[in-house]
DNA sequence: TTGCGATAGCTCGACGTCGAGATGGTGTCG
DNA sequence: CGACACCATCTCGACGTCGAGCTATCGCAA
């Protein structure tokens, strides 16, 4: 099987299975997907861990609703506020709570165990090979 | 970057582009990408190219009441007719119609073209390893 | 045959997402 | 300094999905 089309869906159903482990790996820890996303991206942000809700859409690629509504979501537990932007004063800034972040540096590990596992079965030359292939493919879609 | 989490991130990443190109492709048919999936589903099955619903479930992972809303739009725009199941009373048949038929194989073609088109950029090399790679993984995952 | 647990597909209320429009703020140009 | 085009975020109604529960049917066991 070497189609074209073929292979497109393949990768697209790969992602799906690795989407539906990380699910399963972060419900342990009462997480879903998309607050996993949000927390992750806020803790990629230096300093206070902070960013813009237009920041945040771009990072997770949910429309600006959406992202308003998750954002009362996990502000609602604990995760994140709501501050004002000092320099804007149309804007918010989110930032990661101390809980949010003791609960997004736990489920990071919890997932880097699960997913070091798992890619470790294939083998160190073939995750190369991936690893490759995927950023190439990747930096020239983002460009 | 060789870390485990990041390389999980960025195969679900280049899935997301994947799906975002073929949702430009398919639009130029005016066909949503579930559309796609659910006549690609019936396309593959052979002779009168016919599944139940049950079957589409299993194929495309959504829920029965989504199932049960798709073939309706579909059905609505005659590209499927529900036939009662002669072996069993309780089951239906999605049937493609001629007019189904006719779109899916045209819109495969465009899809062909175009991925066949954004693969050829990455080099014969480098989809073989991919495709290695990603059978592999799907192998196992679905097993 | 009759009883009954399993199964197929559908119904429908709860919920999340989308995205156009509203609101208030910014900054540039004459 | 106004005026105005642009921008960030939030609001809210429309829509699709989910999934538990329903009805009709199946098929096996007694």
């Amino acid at each position: 099987m070497d189609d074209d089309t073929g292979r497109t869906s393949r990768v697209i159903r790969l992602a799906r299975h690795l989407e539906l482990a990380r699910r399963d790996v972060l419900a342990f820890r009462e997480l879903d997907i998309w607050e996993y996303d949000v927390l992750a991206a806020l803790r990629a942000a230096n300093s206070p861990h902070e960013l813009s809700p237009g920041a945040l859409v771009n990072e997770t690629q949910v429309a600006s609703g959406t992202m308003t509504n998750r954002i009362d979501r996990l502000s609602r537990r604990g995760y994140v506020t709501r501050e004002p932007d000092p320099a804007d004063r149309r804007g918010v800034l989110v930032r990661l709570t101390a809980s949010g972040r003791k609960k997004i540096d736990l489920v990071a590990a919890d997932l880097a165990t699960a997913e070091a596992l798992a890619w470790q079965r294939l083998g160190a030359r073939k995750t190369d090979q991936l690893d490759a292939v995927v950023q190439e493919l990747i930096a020239h879609l983002e460009s």
